[in-house]
DNA sequence: CAGCAAATTGCAAAGACTTGCAAATGCAAA
DNA sequence: TTTGCATTTGCAAGTCTTTGCAATTTGCTG
């Protein structure tokens, strides 16, 4: 893969964020520095970029799907009413895909699990 | 819920079939029956069977969403280079969850989860 | 079976990507 | 440094899906 410009802006902006951004998102913070870029570049090099593993893409449920930088494995869950994220370490998944992979001869590459459901907060609450 | 007859053929639609459908493909499977029927009608209906748990709707790498009967849980691997589609039990995934719920006092709803991964024949193949 | 409120639908427009293609750019060999 | 080619980009057009809104249909109630 080249190192162009664009490519590069992008990858800093998602490793200096830490957090889960949109493709238009991500357009709209490089429109200061690049106004000139298109949005199917920007979805191109998303795309290059979660194929070579260096970014994950998800859907979190917002509509869209989001891009995160990907250095360090983790899952989430997402409540459906509030939104709320939570965090889990990859511990609490490995055992489960180790088992997996033995059983079915398969080896997973899915490394950004979201699983969906109601949080503590809003099951009490409502 | 109303029972409208377009939602009801879907819903037949989808018992018979017991396979994965996008809404595009059930969309041309119902023009025979309902020449007048819109795809925007065809998306809100799936997107209500999916709301009260009757259809499952999920990403297989396909491109678009899939659409299937929600009567028997059940998860898959899929093959990122042939895209074969193994199917796992509810059980080899439910220990999981239940320990999930209880670490995080969260209620999961995900009941079709779709993990991506190369399959045994692609991986000693290639 | 008539009257109604709420749910559902069609249509057209909007939104979120995706793709084809010619021009521009990056990288490496000369 | 220059050349050559594969990769990348912008643009415009094309998909797939969602949404606003007014018209229609459905399931009560009386």
């Amino acid at each position: 893969m080249k190192k162009t410009s664009t490519s590069l802006q992008i990858l800093s902006l998602l490793e200096n964020c830490h957090c889960h951004l949109s493709a238009a998102e991500i357009y709209e913070q490089l429109r200061p520095q690049l106004p000139a870029v298109a949005p199917s570049t920007v979805y191109r090099i998303l795309e290059r970029l979660v194929h070579t593993g260096q970014v994950s893409i998800s859907d979190m449920g917002g509509g869209t799907e989001v891009y995160e930088i990907a250095n360090q494995r983790h899952h989430h869950l997402v409540c459906e009413r509030c939104h709320t994220v939570l965090t889990l370490s990859d511990a609490e998944i490995q055992p489960l895909f180790e088992s997996l992979q033995q059983r079915h001869s398969f080896v997973i590459s899915t490394n950004h699990l979201v699983l969906f459901g109601i949080c503590e907060k809003c099951r009490s609450g409502s």
